[in-house]
DNA sequence: TAAGATTTGTTCGTATGTATC
DNA sequence: GGATACATACGAACAAATCTT
């Protein structure tokens, strides 16, 4: 729907209104990821608009992960399924500007993954449980130095993103996900976790083991219980560290 | 930091790359929402890129809510606080390829919702308290119609919404407002919920009822478990809605 | 390998709309 | 109202990527 052309900057800028359409267009015709949008040219005349308002149009579109461009024959712009990379990015640009405290990630951690813990219960593959299994192999000694400590918990943390992944619900599985990729951002970029701790090394590390079992075995009260208590072993291990906070726009 | 001028298109586009220095601009100098950033001619010659490449840049920060552009004298490009509103709607471009079904909601709410409630006990003033009791008048009476039985269910979650600004946590906040938009949007312009159900309608109110009590009163324990029973309550109205999922994008 | 075709990517010059003073 | 400063939009030409022959 082309409104009547004109030079200069109107109210509503040129390039949303085009994007909008686009959307529009992609819901109404039930587009899936992968097909064809029209080319730059063929967009030009319909919407009656120049070569590089249209292309702003893209961009817009592009930043939110919604169309996907390649140059050459058979080129163009197609519809693009929203990677969660790209959803965790975006999203963690809105709390950049909020204050979100270590303890509030805890808060709904502690909330959230023994919930998807027991969903999991029994659910999941030989081969599931084995790629579980292999990660926890980069911590199966105790850490020595403050390197090391960070690189376990990372790993650590690869562990909780893995098993959301494994999750049927897409909703709950995302939420997990974004929270282990903020704590690991934060430990990596933010040096945080310096003091190896023996100690909770060793629980974490049963824990998780434990939790494994539990799911091999369809156990979900059990799967619940260790989780929450993992999680909560898990915040007391940050508390002191709770001032910290997001300060970093997430890679893309 | 500018590259060499040069014709054509590189492997990453060059308006991508100016989006990524902007951004890192921005953290590094620790702008805040307001800042000012370069004009559009101050970028040209700092990138040493045309008109057209630095604009499209701009929508490429500005689709994702990080930059604000204003025209006339004293206008130019700001630094913009992501806005609620727009995280959701980023958000809900991810949800909208995956398949989420309402139970699939449910199942989070059931696990964040009670945690809230139980966080909130007796730290509303007398103020916040009053305007969940007002968002409450909507739906005193049970409704008769399709159509009265849905507003009153946006009514209702609102009522959700509403609690979850006043939380302390933004991210606990974020997913519960969020969640409460997906349901909203579902409603509206799917337009669930078409028999209305007096005994469920007496169950909720009363619930709710109970709650702004309890978190008056600041018994946390009353509270969780109030808000536990009213999202049970309300995921077994939906149970035979189950199938319905999200296919549409939100405004922003 | 190389040439040609197709489609997006980028540039430059120019003109217009908008908000402030 | 007029001047000014800024983003907004247009159009034609050229560069680069990539597929086909």
């Amino acid at each position: 729907m082309p409104d009547r052309p004109k030079l200069g900057g109107p109210r509503r800028s040129r390039p949303q209104t085009v994007a909008d359409a686009i959307k529009e267009w992609v819901v109404e015709k039930g587009l899936e990821p992968g097909d064809r949008l029209p080319g730059e040219a063929e967009l030009i005349d319909q919407f009656g608009m120049s070569k590089g308002t249209i292309r702003e149009a893209m961009r817009l579109l592009q930043a939110q992960g919604l169309v996907v461009t390649k140059t050459g024959p058979g080129g163009g712009s197609f519809v693009g399924k929203v990677s969660r990379d790209r959803a965790h990015a975006l999203l963690a640009n809105y709390f950049y500007f909020q204050n979100i405290s270590i303890n509030d990630i805890y808060q709904v951690r502690i909330a959230l993954e023994p919930e998807m813990a027991a969903a999991l219960a029994g659910k999941l593959s030989a081969e599931q449980l084995a790629s579980l299994s292999a990660i926890m192999k980069a911590y199966e000694t105790p850490a020595e130095t403050a390197e090391e400590e960070r690189a376990q918990h990372v790993a650590s943390l690869a562990f909780h993103a893995h098993l959301a992944e494994f999750a049927d619900n897409a909703l709950l599985g995302f939420f997990i996900d974004f929270m282990a990729q903020i704590l690991t951002d934060l430990t990596v970029f933010r040096r945080l976790y310096s003091q190896p701790n023996h100690e909770l090394w060793r629980k974490g590390r049963d824990h998780q083991i434990n939790l494994i079992q539990a799911l091999k075995d369809g156990d979900s009260t059990r799967a619940w219980a260790i989780m929450r208590e993992h999680m909560e072993t898990a915040r007391s291990l940050m508390e002191d560290q709770e001032a910290v906070v997001m300060k970093r726009f997430m890679a893309e």
